[in-house]
Formats: C-alpha cells, sequence, structure tokens
DNA sequence: CCCGCTTTGCCCGACTTTCGAACAAAGCCT
DNA sequence: AGGCTTTGTTCGAAAGTCGGGCAAAGCGGG
C-alpha cells in the first residue's frame, strides 16, 4: 500500500479556505474576542480582513454597549503594543441549572463560564415542576442576592438540563418517564415570566457532553458523555454542535441489548444494557450475595473498601458498557469518549472494562486516536453546562447584533 | 401525567425566531432562490427584511452573473404578477462520481441537481488510482462531449464517493480496506490538474445518505441510510449535514458485534454483523446447503424465485440488521432509515425483518414516528448524491459571493 | 539620549452599499 | 374605464466601509 503524501499544487483551483470570512457583523467579532482568537484590534483586522478602522468602529460599539472590556497594554511585539480587548464579565450573570431525579444543582456564571456560585438541594422531582422550580426560582434569588455583592450583576439567560427528553425549540419535556407530571410543562415560560429572561433547557447528559466538550476537550469537535450511574444514558456532541436527533431522545442508550444474559428490565424488555450494568442493578445483583447496597453511592463505598466482589461485578459492567459503547464507536467515530456519573467516582475499575471491551471490538481507525477518559469538570458539569448553553445563546451574533441595534446599552 | 399544552405569552422575553436573518449577502439570495424558499424580488424582500431595491440589485447581479434565470409571469395575487426567478441550469454541468468495490459509475447532473446522462461501467478499484480514475477522466470527457448538444455546459465541480474512510477536508481515502494503493492518493488534485475545477470526496454510503435526504425525504433532518450488499454500512445525515466523525470512519458499522453466533469474521473478530447478515455471508451460507450463490446477486435470484431457504436466510439477516439497527435508533434518534444497496432490491423480506427487530427493541418515543423505508433514488443514489455535495459547494453563499465580486462572468 | 523603525489605533475624505419614498408597470375588480 | 393592489425600478439621502495619512507608543542602535 503506496502512500502518497506530496501535495502538488492545484492549477487554478479555487483555495478552499476563503481565507477571511467571519467577521462580518459586530457580533461575530465579539465571538473572536469571547473566543480568543483574537484579542486585539489589529488581530481582528488581520482575522477579518477588514480594514483597522472598520474594526475600531465595530469595537467602539462594542464598548459603549458594554459587551467588552479593554484591558491595559499587552506585550509589544515590536512596535506600538497592541490593546487587549477582552469580554465584560462584570455586569452580566447567567444561570445554569442541573435537575437530576433527587437533587437539584442551581449555579451561577459570569457571561465568560465562570462558575461563581453554585448549590445543591435534595428534592424529588416526582413531585412535580410547579414544586421543583419553584424551588429552583427562590436558589436562584438567593445566589443573585449574594452575588450582589461584588457589583450588581444582572441575569441574561437561564440553562437548564432535565433528566429526561426535552423538545429543544420549545423547552418542554415529551414524555419523560421519569419526571410524572412534566409532560409538555413550559420551562421557558415559567422563567420568563419571573426573570424576563429566556431559558434554554436540555436534557442532562446533553448538557454534561458540552461542558465537557467546550471546557476540558476544546481540542476535539466530536464527543461522548456517557453518564453511568443509576441508569446509564449519553450526551452526543458532534461537531462541536449538540445532536439531540428528531424527538429529543438520542442518547438513549441505556435499553440498548448487550451480551448474552437475559436480566429482565423496568422497560419490559430484558438484556438492557441498564439492566445489567446499571447502578440500580448493580447494587440490587450485590444484595443477592448478601451486601449491603442500596444504590450507586454504596456500590462506590464497597469498591473502595476494596471488596472483591464489587470490584469484579463493577469490572463487569464497565466490560457490558464498553460493549455497547464499541458499537457506537464505530458508528459514530467520536475522538473523545467521556465517563461520568456516580460510578466515574471509581473509574479506575470502571474503565479498565470500558477500555478492555472497546478496544477489543472496534475499528482500528476508530479507536487508534480515541480517547476514554473519566470526566474532568465533575459533580458540577451539568450546571456548567446548562450555563454554557445559555451562555452561546445570550452571546450568539445575532442576539448580539440585535442588542447593538436595539440600542438599550447592555449592562 | 397531566399535559400542558397552553403557550402563555413571554413577558419581555424576545421571541426566539430572528425573523429574518439569512440573505444578507447574494450567495444567501442565490440560496433562498435554489432552494424555493422564495423565487421573486417580492418574496425575497419579505423574507430577509432587505429593501426592494436592495433585493433588485442583487438579483441583477445574479442575473448578469449568469446564475438566475427570469421566468415569465407567476399568477397574480391581485396585483402586478410577480416574476418567478429559478436557477439558471443551462450552461453549468456538475460531474457526479460513484466508485465501488467493482463498478464506477460517473454522472452528469445539472446545476439543480438532475442527472442529465450517466454510464456504469465494470472495474476493479484494486487496479489502484492512476487506473480508475484515468477512466472515470474518459467517461467524463465523453459524456461531457455528448451533453454539448443541448447547448454548451461548463464543468463547475465533481463528486466523488468512495467505498471506504475520507478525510473530508483533503479529499484523500485513509487506510482505506477494500482500496489498495489509494491511501493518501490526492483525488481531488487528480481532477483539478485535468478539469480545472474543485473535487469533492466522500464516502459512498455517505453521499448516497445525502441524495436520499436531500432529495427523496427532505423533511426529515435526521437520517440513516443503511447499505446491505456484500458488506454493511451506513451514511449519517444528522441535522441536514453529513456526519462524518474524527477520522471519517463514522458509519462503519458492518463490524459492530450482534446476537449469540459466533461466526467467524474476516475482520479478525467473530459476531459482526456483516460476518453474519452480509451479502458474501449469506451466499457462503446458502452454498453450504447446496444452492448456487456466489454474491449479493445470486441472493437476489433465489429469493425472487420464491426459493425457501433464501428467504428464510435474508429474513433472518434482516433480524440481525435490525438488532443493530435498534440501538443506533435509541442512539441516534433518526426520523428515517433508508435501505439500500444490492439486497434492498429484495426488500420487503429483508426490512421484514429489520422491522421486526427494531421495533421490538427501540425506545418507543424514538420508534413511533421512525420511518424504515426502502431507498427511493435507486442505483443512482451514489452518484447523484456526490454531484449533490459538489452543486451543495459550488452553490454555496461563499462561493457564489467570490464568483461574484471577481466578476469573471459565469457560465 | 536621540532618532529611526515598527506596530497600533484613530481621523478623515472618497467610495460603495443600503434605504426609503416616489413612480411606473401590470393585472384584478367593479 | 377607473380605482385598487401588488410588483419592480429609479433616485437622492443616509449609513457603512475602505484606505491613506498621522499621532501614539515601545524597541533598539549609534
Amino acid at each position: 500500500m503506496n502512500a502518497h503524501t506530496s501535495s502538488p499544487p492545484l492549477s487554478s483551483v479555487p483555495s478552499s479556505a476563503p481565507s477571511s470570512l467571519p467577521g462580518q457583523t459586530p457580533g461575530e467579532v465579539l465571538a473572536l474576542i469571547s473566543s480568543g482568537v483574537a484579542v486585539t484590534r489589529a488581530e481582528i483586522a488581520r482575522r477579518t480582513g477588514l480594514a483597522r478602522s472598520t474594526v475600531s468602529h465595530r469595537v467602539d460599539a462594542l464598548i459603549t454597549h458594554g459587551f467588552v472590556d479593554e484591558d491595559t497594554g499587552a506585550p509589544s511585539t515590536g512596535g506600538r503594543p497592541p490593546r487587549r480587548l477582552s469580554l465584560r464579565t462584570h455586569g452580566h450573570a447567567i444561570a445554569g441549572v442541573d435537575i437530576g431525579a433527587s437533587h437539584c444543582r442551581v449555579g451561577l456564571l459570569d457571561i465568560s463560564g465562570t462558575l461563581l456560585a453554585a448549590r445543591e438541594d435534595p428534592l424529588t422531582i416526582a413531585d412535580g415542576p410547579e414544586a421543583v422550580l419553584g424551588h429552583v426560582e427562590r436558589t436562584l434569588r438567593t445566589l443573585l442576592e449574594a452575588a450582589d455583592g461584588k457589583g450588581p450583576r444582572t441575569l441574561r439567560a437561564i440553562g437548564v438540563g432535565v433528566p429526561g427528553p426535552v423538545e429543544f425549540s420549545t423547552g418542554r419535556p415529551v414524555d419523560p418517564p421519569i419526571m410524572p407530571g412534566w409532560h409538555h410543562f413550559p420551562i421557558p415560560e415559567f422563567f420568563g415570566e419571573r426573570f424576563g429572561v429566556r431559558a434554554l433547557v436540555d436534557n442532562d447528559v446533553n448538557v454534561m457532553a458540552l461542558a465537557e466538550q467546550r471546557r476540558a476537550f476544546s481540542d476535539t469537535l466530536h464527543l461522548l458523555y456517557l453518564k453511568v450511574g443509576t441508569g446509564i444514558g449519553c450526551g452526543i456532541v458532534a461537531d462541536g454542535r449538540i445532536h439531540r436527533g428528531a424527538q429529543g431522545s438520542a442518547g438513549d442508550i441505556g435499553h440498548i441489548r448487550v451480551g448474552e444474559r437475559d436480566e429482565p428490565c423496568r422497560c419490559g424488555n430484558s438484556g438492557c444494557l441498564e439492566a445489567i450494568a446499571g447502578g440500580a442493578a448493580l447494587a440490587a445483583r450485590l444484595r443477592e450475595r448478601g451486601l449491603e447496597a442500596e444504590g450507586s453511592l454504596d456500590i462506590v463505598r464497597l469498591v473502595r473498601e476494596g471488596n472483591h466482589e464489587a470490584v469484579r461485578t463493577v469490572r463487569e459492567a464497565g466490560r457490558a458498557v464498553g460493549e455497547v459503547l464499541s458499537g457506537l464507536v464505530n458508528f459514530f467515530n467520536p475522538e473523545t469518549v467521556v465517563v461520568g456519573g456516580a460510578l466515574a467516582a471509581i473509574h479506575d475499575q470502571l474503565l479498565a472494562g470500558v477500555r478492555e471491551a472497546v478496544y477489543r471490538r472496534s475499528n482500528p481507525l476508530a479507536t487508534h486516536v480515541l480517547r476514554i477518559e473519566p470526566s474532568r469538570i465533575g459533580e458540577n458539569a451539568g450546571a456548567i453546562g446548562a450555563g454554557i448553553l445559555a451562555i452561546e445563546h445570550a452571546l450568539s451574533p445575532a442576539q448580539v447584533d440585535r442588542a447593538l441595534t436595539t440600542d438599550a446599552t447592555a449592562v
């Protein structure tokens, strides 16, 4: 197999890189600044091909509208030192809300994505949307007041992750199996009425995947986030964007059939991944063998204590997860798989099994650069990811341009 | 489970629809016209929010540069009848090339995507790129000359589908298992030197998926194209765009493990989908039972003849495919699954098995609007899809804008 | 220390694009 | 035939963009 590596010049074929597409509008200039791609006026001009005067114009608009701050000088490159521009974090605030089956975490972020404060409370999602969201509202108001200490912050947008499928365009859960009473509940309207801002709602694993991709694995465009807890789910980032599928139920891998074992599953089928490797199933199996295990946390405890039975069971679960994952790797060809959820606390044991199965069965081309790693963000992934979702909405070029034209000074 | 269907007004929450974003540049105006979204000047003005005079300006530019034709009047809506605009097909030509393991199909399309002519020839891909592409070049020149009869046509771009993973940005195959000698061969440069136009190269199933989505299932954004032939592969359209994955090997589902059976596979593992349900494997199994079957076509023949053994085998293969597919449906949540490839000729038998397995195992939310259907495009899907890839490149706003500014009259 | 060099950022006149309003065109309706 | 409606064009005004000139600000060599 001879490799052709030379790059003969393309005679009269237009170059594929249009060299300078983005940045045609103030909002896109802001995107360049906030993403760190170009942080001085001169850099922006070079990057976009716009005249220096035009760039100054746009940057001025962004500054007077409170989107950008001008830091003091930067290191000179031989001539006059450029003035560094940065997203103005002061003044704006974003909420990131992670609602789980039995807990709820509310985070406050600045507009650059830094988590300023977070609070977790136990809560039962089955109490219904009014009760749960009411609690979120109160927590959020508390956090906002507390944060006011360091300069007032105006809430700009809210991101919400919920444990079930969501129709993203309307922000409404659709037939969520573990959220009784939430079907079609208009979450964005709930927050819109109370805070006067937009709320973006998505599946919790999706926003966790987003958090990991944006914050910890920004060099990878295609990422899967495997959440192994009581149940098993998967968040998908394809080409840097969340893949939600037709009904918003993409990533629902808990009931994929795996292996030979025919464990019955609560879904009515048997042999489901969740029935074999989910935290609830593992705990049940350990109980059968006389161990004390109620939920995922007990499994973590037992493994940490070095209980052989538990370690073996978890490793086996890892293999089951890995077997399913190997298929998904072949199909989706991600660069990174992040493993999170309660059981990721013992990722040494879990990942060993996962890697074993994936590298045994997957296409070598797909695996030879594949990384399978534990979550880097950890317990705040949901809140941060939801916040990122909201930030990217609030800072999208379209939104920013609108803010500039309907000249109400931001902040 | 109570359903909340009311839509209370969003107090002071900005509407999610920016109402009039697209169309800021001549290229985007052309996109509106060619996609049929807005086909008169007045419609474009309404759709984009631009002044009518601006729209006229842009349309004039598109007309003088040969991108748009002005048809005669359209039905009046009470006032002066609008003049209908349409993409100028006359003059432009696009090539769509579908290279298989043992055949090659070259198609000539006009810029609206209509197939003008096509030719298929047998050929062995293992003869290497120079030989194969040389043949494609000759065929394409023949087709271009023949098409010249009805007005001269200038070739604008070439799309190519090949049976292996491709690094799309460079158009080079990467470690393709059934294309010896093609590793890293610079296909776009080959055509660039000979025709002076850009060539876009992609995996063959990807372009087939694209063809089905754009031409036959344009109401669905998420589509899988399952090709069941000698081998088994899958093309992925996510959110209207081809998903290629990190190494361009996404959709390589032939070696996902399925079921209990441990058939050895040429990949070294056992239990692979392809080893159980691929055309080659089915033929081998039928041969074992004394039937005469060399390849996929013989299976089709036997099933058509009503051979019970063959029908049963195909149906079983369908179930195996369906079992894998059920997992992918849960994971990806497509709206449509299209089944093509040689064995799709007997889709009654094959699809029965596929549907049976999918509907048994997949998440009801994901399946209740899922369509599993035979290919509608058929044998030209590869050539047409490759052509569409090239057309969408040539008509992309960026390309069109460049053509307008570097004022060389198109056509 | 001063002066030329380099790079950055702003100012200003020339040019291009876009807008909005007025007007012509073309069919429908009474 | 004349008013009405919708479409498309013409034209002057407004806005945005460009590019050159110029001041600002640091570096480095004599």
